[in-house]
DNA sequence: AGGTGATCATCC
DNA sequence: GGATGATCACCT
């Protein structure tokens, strides 16, 4: 098991070992087991490159590389090479979001330093055969860090007036809310209209593929 | 109770 | 085919 990379240096040699690796073969390196499928362990694959590449935060709500400020990611890509999934970031503060800044929200941070770490997912590759690609240590531009600033203060205006019940998917270009649950019964508390406390479903930020699409292809092209 | 890692399943 | 809403497993 690596202990936590101390340089940024260290972390991409990292990368670069694994690059290529099959699934069967990382998770070989590491002497765990590869489930059939990632139906019923859906981080699996998140939490495997974390242990290969000596993330030391494991479960706790600090970067990754708590050393370096940086935080993993991984992308699952499509056959055509274009990221599938949206990316999860951060729970979405509904009791004390009014008078809350974009440079003290979590969004802001998660996404200041991030290693983006590209996987074949292509639903017809068996996990075991799924290639690893090459890790992107990218930090948002200035028209990026723009884009999802006019997000979430739009985003975050609705929540903090109580109005999160209307927001849905469809707001917002680059960044989005959606629910973030075990499952659909699950409730947080939270601040409505009123200013009174209600209940209502857990909802998390994701970044669309269209953002992280965007930046690979803005440094692999 | 709510955070970490995400993908699944269904609808449009 | 792509996006939305739902869901899975485990941790602190």
């Amino acid at each position: 098991m690596p202990s936590p990379p101390t340089t940024e240096q260290e972390l991409l040699e990292r990368c670069r070992a694994i690059a290529g690796l099959s699934v069967a073969e990382l998770a070989a390196q590491l002497d765990v087991a590869v489930p059939a499928n990632l139906r019923q362990h859906k981080g699996w694959l998140g939490e495997l490159v974390e242990k290969a590449l000596g993330a030391d935060a494991a479960g706790r709500s600090e970067p990754d590389f708590r050393a370096l400020g940086i935080e993993l990611k991984t992308l699952p890509l499509n056959a055509q090479g274009k990221v599938q999934e949206s990316t999860w970031v951060c729970t979405v503060p509904l009791r004390a979001a009014s008078g809350l800044r974009w440079e003290d929200s979590c969004v802001y941070h998660k996404l200041r330093h991030v290693l983006w770490l590209p996987v074949e997912a292509a639903a017809d590759i068996p996990l075991s055969d799924r290639h690893i690609g090459n890790a992107l240590l990218w930090r948002a531009d200035a028209q990026q860090l723009a884009a999802l600033q006019a997000d979430w203060e739009e985003l975050m205006e609705a929540v903090a007036l109580g109005q999160f019940e209307s927001l849905d998917a469809r707001h917002g270009e680059v960044l989005q809310i959606r629910p973030k649950a075990a499952h659909s019964r699950v409730l947080v508390y939270a601040i409505g209209p009123a200013g009174e406390p209600m209940q209502t479903l857990p909802r998390g930020f994701y970044l669309r593929v269209g953002f992280t699409n965007a930046l690979l292809q803005a440094h692999y092209a």
